[in-house]
DNA sequence: GCAAAAGTGTTCCGACTACACCCATGC
DNA sequence: GCATGGGTGTAGTCGGAACACTTTTGC
C-alpha cells in the first residue's frame, strides 16, 4: 500500500485521517414485462438522513473484503442468484458525511461504490417489515441521501457502457432466451437509439457467441421464436477484444 | 454514505473495521526521444517492504481529499505542470498490507489508486538524496511491494483505453505539436497495432479538433511539418460522444 | 540529385443502415 | 383470412486498410 511522505526524521505534518469505509451499491434490474430499468432504493432508518431514500449500503466489518461487503448488502436486501457486480468509484472527500462533524476526533466516512445488474424475475425483495425497500424506475427516483444521486448517475453511465461492450446481459437473462428478449433488454437500458431489430439480429449472431438451441417458444400470436443460449466457450477467445454488442 | 445492516435493536454483528486509507499512483510518462513508456517508481525507506520498489503513495491526512492526496504525492516526487489524473480502483481486501497483522486491534489498510499521465519533457524528478526515485520503462519494472504490480497492470490497461477514447494525449503534448509527435505518442503507448501514419493523419484531422497553426517546424532532413494545436472549443460538443482517436 | 520526412489520393472491402419481403403461428 | 411477431435478404453508403504517389526540405 502506501507510505508517508519522505521527510526524514520527525513527522510534523498534519496527522493521518481515520476512516470508516462504507460500501454503497447501485443495483439495477430490468423489468422486461414493462420494459423499465429499475434501481433498488432503501429508506434510511437511522440518522443521518433518517426517513430519506438512499442506495443500499453498509459499513465494512472486520475481516470483510470490499466486494464481500457489497455481496452482503445485496443478499440482505434481495434474494437473487444471477447477477453482475463490479466496483464503481470511491468517494472520499472530507465532509461528505454529516457524521464527520459530530465526532470529536475527525473520523472520515468514505464510500466505495459498486454497481450491480441482477436478474429481475428471480429477485425477491426481503422486506423486514420495518425498512422501506423498493425498485424505482430510473427517472422517478426521489431525492437521495448523501451524495447518492451522484453515485447513481455514475453507475448508470457505467451500466450503459458495460452493456454495450461486455456480455453482462447474459448474466441477467435466463439460460435460454429469444433474440427479442435480448433486444428488449438493450433498448430499455440504452434507449432505442441504435440499430433496428433486424440489424441487431444479424450483427449479434455474426459474433458467433450465441448458439441456437433449436427449441421454439411461442408468446401469444406470431411465429414462435428460437431460444438461444450464450456460448461461453465461443466467447472466451474474444474476451478483452473490443466488441460491440449494440 | 452507508448505514449498518437492518437488524433492529442490538447490533451483535461483528464490529466495524477501522481503516487507514492510502493513495497510490501509477504515474506514466512518454519519453518521445526514445519512444518509451515510463512509469515512476520509488524505493521504499520504511517497513514494510523497505528497500523495495513501489508505486509512489501516501496515507491520507486529516482534511485532505483523495484526489488532493494524489496531487500531493505527485508534487512531492516530480515538478510538472501538465498532466492528466484520474482515479483507478480501490483495493481493500483484508491482509493486503502486512501492517495489519502487527497492530493489535485490526486496523485495515486500503489503497485508492490513481493513474496519471504527465508531460515528460517538463517532469523534473525531485531527488531528496535519500530516496530512490526513477522512471522505469514498462517491461523492465522490477518486482514491486504490496500488490502494486496488480495496480500497475490495471493502470496500464486504463491508460491504453483512455488514450484511445479520450483526448488525454493533448494534456501531455506541448501546446503545439506535429501530427507525427501525436502518432509517436500513440504508437509507444498502444504498440503499432493500428493504422499506419497516413491513415492516422486523415482520421484524426477529420475529427476537426486540431487546428493547423500554419507554423512549420523542421527536424533535420525532410519536409517541415505543420504544427497543430488542440482545439478545445471544437472538441467540447464531442465530449461524452464515443470517439476513437486510434 | 538523392535521401528523408510530410502530406495527398486511390482502390478495395467489410460493416452498418434502411428497408422490403417471406414465414409460422393464434384466432 | 388476417393480424402478429419471427426471421431473411438486398441495395446503398460510409469508413477503415493498404499502399502508391507527390511535395518539400537537408546535404
Amino acid at each position: 500500500m502506501s507510505e508517508r511522505s519522505q521527510r526524514k526524521p520527525t513527522d510534523l505534518v498534519s496527522p493521518l485521517a481515520e476512516f470508516k469505509v462504507g460500501v454503497d451499491s447501485v443495483i439495477f434490474s430490468v423489468d422486461s414485462d414493462q420494459n423499465r430499468l429499475l434501481v433498488l432504493l432503501v429508506m434510511r432508518q437511522d440518522a443521518p438522513f433518517s426517513g430519506e431514500w438512499s442506495l443500499p449500503g453498509t459499513l465494512v466489518r472486520q475481516g470483510e473484503s470490499l466486494e464481500g461487503s457489497a455481496y452482503r448488502v445485496l443478499s440482505e436486501k434481495i434474494r437473487v442468484e444471477n447477477l453482475y457486480l463490479e466496483q464503481l468509484y470511491t468517494f472520499g472527500g472530507p465532509n461528505r458525511d454529516p457524521r464527520e462533524a459530530e465526532t470529536s476526533y475527525g473520523v472520515r466516512y468514505l464510500s466505495v461504490s459498486y454497481f450491480a445488474l441482477v436478474r429481475f424475475a428471480e429477485a425477491e425483495l426481503i422486506a423486514d417489515g420495518v425498512n422501506g425497500i423498493a425498485w424505482y424506475p430510473l427517472g422517478q427516483v426521489p431525492s437521495l441521501a448523501f451524495d447518492h444521486q451522484q453515485i447513481l448517475d455514475y453507475g448508470y453511465r457505467r451500466l450503459r457502457n458495460k452493456l454495450e461492450y461486455s456480455p453482462i446481459a447474459f448474466d441477467v437473462l435466463p439460460e435460454m432466451f429469444t433474440l427479442n428478449d435480448l433486444y428488449q433488454l438493450y433498448t430499455t437500458v440504452l434507449g432505442d437509439h441504435f440499430a433496428d431489430y433486424s440489424n441487431f439480429r444479424t450483427r449479434i449472431l455474426k459474433l458467433g457467441i450465441l448458439s441456437d438451441t433449436g427449441i421454439k417458444t411461442s408468446r401469444g400470436a406470431g411465429r414462435p421464436a428460437s431460444l438461444y443460449r450464450f456460448d461461453a466457450e465461443a466467447f472466451a477467445p474474444l474476451k478483452n477484444k473490443p466488441l460491440v454488442f449494440a
